[in-house]
RNA sequence: GGCCCGUUCGUUUAUCGGUUAGGACGCCAGGUUUUCAUCCUGGUAGGAGGGGUUCGACUCCCCUACGGGCUACCA
């Protein structure tokens, strides 16, 4: 049996977004299950589209989230290059193959004229009944072609689909699909520029390749027929094809798009990017809190399963049990509150030291300049109360610097001023104490004065780090020390009192 | 408009003709906890509609409805 080659084919427009990122996933899965190769090829056949910094942004994600391409460019490879603006000739020679053929021809139609024809008739396609009409070598006589190729503008070539025909072919996910070649536009397959669009160089790098499974978005189903077809122009087999569901926005309506994180408020990018152009700003998964492995494994869910009820997969489980079969057929939605779920299974059981390098930057951005061995230990008692890496700094600000406010409303509602003798004692005690003493400090001296541990702990609470909420008060207070608990403790106290 | 694909709890999925239609997220309730969170227990809620086929249909077929994709010298 032949090797299992399978590509992941982006185009470098913008930066790869979170459909391209499930996309690149089962690709990869798949590559690794047989133990085959996941190539990454870039599709940057469109010019104008060409957005400097694309490419790297999409290596720099795949990185990221551990899926790294066994050939590509900077990846190396025996089928490169791997860059279709790099590989022009290729396809300019396989597009003569089509012509010399009779299965392509010249269309001499000025993009104008085009969008003409589409503005006066909605349902207009260039296809085998409007291309007799049309300028292009097959309704021109041969004289006029020569001079018109000779002058050289608007020459497209475009693929001559034949007439009355079925074109089908079976999808690993849906099945058995099929199109009436009536039906299908002779898409261009070489641009005036002379680079070819996605349909010839897909399926020709896809051939030389040897790609032996394409697995795509669904938005391609359409114009696989076009592609069918011209394997068999070629003469060559063609690789198994799934088309995967796509990724919907959260309400149901449309793909999840790009302009979407900055309207539902959530990431759809991997990695930050800062642009002069104010909408181009956007805060990546990385940024925004995210483990990568907790990412991917939220999108491996995300129109797929394992026929079980497991839930949790690390990649190389991932890659062991994947399979294309099981893949749903219908769209998904874009669920931030499972991908947060998933985030915070795997924030819980990550390693405190490695969470700390994770959130070490935003800590430094911050102003916390403390050490790594603290920062693991501030990981450790937060990690049970966030979803987000970040959350661990914005919520855990009290193991950084005193509190700035309190919350004076459980205060005034449970602070009792005649235990401030009380409290200032216990101050005292733990300034002078150990870390290991101050467990038994509170409650010894809670318990010698016959007072209620409960009038106290909260109090304690509010006055160390702001508010009720937070890990172990204990934990905490060893960790942020005596002196400096003493000491916030003994400003709390006065400030409580001035309440009352 | 045309073509293609799809349709199980709010969301994501299991089920490959016979099940009390299962899990997870979310939500609600209870327990644990000095708080929050974690964790545990329980609850909530579903086969788009209509025809067939069959002893029997969520499952197979058809129609309708709805949703999505494509319909560029973009990918």
């Amino acid at each position: 049996m032949k090797s299992v080659r399978v590509r992941f084919a982006p185009s470098p427009t913008g930066p790869l977004h979170i459909g391209g990122v499930r996309t690149a996933l089962y690709n990869y899965l798949f590559a690794k299950k047989f133990k085959g190769t996941f190539i990454l090829r870039i599709e940057d056949t469109d010019q104008n589209r060409y957005v400097p910094g694309a490419e790297a942004y999409i290596i720099d994600s795949l990185r990221w989230f551990g899926l790294l391409p066994d050939e590509g460019p900077e990846f190396g490879g025996e089928y490169g290059p791997y860059r279709q603006s790099e590989r022009k000739e290729i396809y300019k020679q396989y597009g003569d193959k089509l012509l010399a053929d009779g299965n392509a021809y010249y269309a001499f139609d000025t993009p104008e004229e085009l969008e003409m024809m589409r503005e006066s008739d909605q349902t207009f396609k260039y296809d085998s009944k409007s291309r007799k009409v049309l300028k292009n070598s097959l309704t021109l006589p041969p004289e006029k072609v020569k001079e018109l190729l000779e002058k050289g503008e608007n020459i497209a070539v475009r693929l001559k689909i034949p007439e009355n025909e079925i074109i089908s072919f079976n999808d690993e996910i849906r099945g058995h699909v099929s199109f009436e070649s009536n039906e299908l536009d002779d898409k261009v397959i070489l641009k005036g520029d002379g680079m070819p669009t996605y349909h010839l160089a897909n399926i020709v790098d896809d051939h030389l390749m040897e790609i032996t499974h394409v697995i795509r978005g669904e938005e391609w189903l359409p114009s696989t027929a076009h592609h069918v077809l011209m394997y068999r122009f070629f003469g060559w087999t063609p690789p198994s094809f799934s088309h995967l569901p796509l990724i919907l926005k959260p309400t149901g309506q449309g793909k999840l798009s790009k302009r979407d994180g900055a309207k539902f408020g959530f990431p759809v990018f991997p990695l930050s990017r800062d642009s002069d152009h104010e909408e181009d700003n956007f805060t990546g998964f990385k940024d925004d809190g995210f483990l990568p492995e907790a990412v991917l494994n939220f999108l491996a869910l995300l129109g797929w399963s394992p026929g079980n009820d497991q839930e949790m997969f690390t990649l190389p489980e991932l890659c062991e049990v994947f399979s294309l079969d099981k893949i749903t057929k219908s769209g998904a939605r874009f669920d931030i509150d499972k991908a947060k779920w998933f985030n915070q299974q795997y924030i819980i059981h990550s390693d405190n030291l490695k969470l700390a390098y994770t959130v070490q930057d935003k800590a430094i951005d911050e102003g916390y300049n403390v050490s790594i061995e603290y920062l693991a230990d501030v990981c450790g008692l937060m990690k049970e109360r966030v979803h987000k890496t970040d959350e661990i700094i914005s919520g855990g600000r009290f193991f950084f610097e005193p509190p700035h406010a309190f919350d004076d409303e459980t205060i005034k509602k449970r602070y009792k001023p005649e235990n401030s003798k009380h409290f200032l004692k216990i101050a005292d005690q733990i300034g002078a104490g150990e870390k290991n003493e101050i467990e038994q400090i509170i409650k010894g001296y809670v318990q010698e004065n016959g007072l209620k541990l409960g009038e106290f702990m909260p109090i304690l609470r509010i006055a160390l780090s702001g508010s009720m909420q937070g890990p172990d008060l204990i934990q905490s207070m060893m960790l942020i020390g005596n002196k400096e608990s003493s000491e916030r403790i003994t400003l709390a106290v006065a400030y409580f009192d001035k309440l009352f």
